[in-house]
DNA sequence: AGTTGTACCATTACCATGCATGGTACATAT
DNA sequence: ATATGTACCATGCATGGTAATGGTACAACT
């Protein structure tokens, strides 16, 4: 399995690593039950804070993308392939965008929904 | 119509315009057909820039609070009374919180969820 | 001892946004 | 001329969030 990164590229580098593997398991270069490299050492082989590969691990993992064993590694999930296609990220914008557009209908500003979504995701009472 | 400022206040100075405004029409301060300092007026009054005053104007006129006649001048809307008590943001809140509980419950994180909306609210696509 | 994933603490830099400012211009009226 | 609301251009400043970095520590296993 190869992985690379650009540091020039505007993509966040945890993002590349979660594209790239994911890319390997709808093109079965990755199978299911595979070994991933450790995060420390995929970390050091692309020059990357440790922290920065386990951010993309743990994504993928709630994505059910790969299976984290302790001590015994990580490796491609049993349903991997299937979990690629379901695509939460699509939900989320589909859920925004339902809510963003009844808003703007309703009069809001732009400004006025920024700042009410900044209050909640903070958990600030309004 | 009395109306002040205070810089110091951590509260933009266009929404201490607009909840005076308020203030006085549940008051019965300002009652439907008054008429309002002109945009420049105030702004000189209060020493703002006159732009601050139009965006407090402008939402308020928005939320038919006042009427804005061109170079008639500025005036307390005839449902203005009534029109102090629905909350739009009260409903941006609502509506707001309803999609990203719902979200959060399928598993998004607060991060995913910053990018999209993010990406709806520039029109980017995702 | 060494490695696994994971969980905290923290800081730095960058970028987007909101607020307020300034200038200019327009049509429409007195 | 003067005043009205409104629309566009633009800027500086402060704020807040993300991304990425670093360090430390833990339990569990080889």
């Amino acid at each position: 399995m190869q992985i690379s990164v650009d540091i020039d590229d505007p993509i966040p580098l945890f993002v590349q690593i979660i594209e790239q593997i994911k890319q390997a398991v709808v093109e079965h270069n990755l199978i299911p039950g595979q070994p991933l490299p450790s995060i420390r050492q995929l970390a050091n082989d692309l020059n990357l804070n440790s922290k920065t590969v386990a951010k993309a691990y743990k994504l993928l993992e709630r994505d059910a993308i790969i299976q984290s064993k302790g001590y015994r590694g990580t490796f491609i999930h049993p349903d991997a392939a299937s979990n690629c296609g379901t695509n939460l990220k699509g939900l989320i914008a589909e859920t925004l965008e339902q809510a963003i557009s009844q808003l703007r209908n309703e009069g809001a500003t732009d400004s006025e929904i920024r700042i009410e979504f900044a209050n909640i995701m903070n958990n600030r009472v309004s």
